[in-house]
DNA sequence: ATTAGCATTAACGTTAACGTAAAGGGGAAG
DNA sequence: CTTCCCCTTTACGTTAACGTTAATGCTAAT
């Protein structure tokens, strides 16, 4: 059932909107490891893709490479005693946390935004009123 | 009235957690515009320190300088005209947009760790009930 | 007067995250 | 066979955001 040997390069490139060199560099750091086939081509599987979204959506949240590192692996390794299923839960939560953090600071900044973009619109309706018909 | 001169440059630094050096560099890059003393040492008001404050957070969610720069820059000029108001509050809605796009992609991204940790957990749950007692 | 401590500017060093050649392999088309 | 295109690796270049000296100045304490 190998039906799909997995797209090279150039679609994933294609796909996510970024460079092959970048692909290159997260497989170059350990953050990708895909097959290759008989040819030397990279050969880039489901579970490649979805490794590829989860580290371009850290991306645009501004984590740097090494955080998403730490998650991937956090969750991706067999850790099957009972400690390092402990750990690995409590690992978790603890991102989340963070992740709930930033969502705070995040809602901090909208506030902030949105002040300023009020006084500035009652500005604007000051010059309005004042040009008043 | 002129009763703060304003806190020198290492006191800021301690407030806010970063070095000195940090701080210099907002300068450089025009983020910060403190006043000078006498004898030349800079003084941080109020002002430069909700500025500070800002840039920090921004910091902390992972928008480059340059980022920071276009929202501090935005809000600050004093923009009186009619065309020169409505870009700027066009801008700012468009700002809050993005961050509401950006809180959108960390509420993903919580539910992607949600997801791994409770694979985990059921893991977890089966060792534990295994050794069943 | 000298030491200590904190300030300044100027300038070179560093790291992360790629960009950008350079040099070459594999295979399909003309 | 040559051309074309996509793939490969190797390696040096680049930018942002500071870190790190270096050389110097002011001021308070000894």
């Amino acid at each position: 059932m190998a039906t799909t040997l997995g797209l090279p390069i150039s679609e994933v490139a294609q796909l996510f909107d970024v460079t092959t060199r970048t692909i290159r560099y997260y497989e170059e750091v350990g953050l990708l490891s895909p097959v290759y086939d008989e040819s030397g081509v990279r050969r880039f599987q489901k579970s490649d893709l979805a490794r590829l979204k989860l580290i371009l959506r850290g991306k645009r949240l501004g984590f740097r490479l090494a955080e998403i590192r730490e998650m991937i692996l956090l969750f991706n390794e067999d850790r099957t005693g009972r400690k390092q299923l402990e750990r690995t839960i409590t690992y978790g939560e603890q991102k989340i946390q963070e992740v709930d953090e930033r969502i705070e600071e995040l809602h901090a900044l909208r506030h902030d935004l949105m002040d300023y973009k009020e006084k500035f619109q009652q500005k604007y309706r000051a010059l309005q009123g004042e040009s008043g018909d």
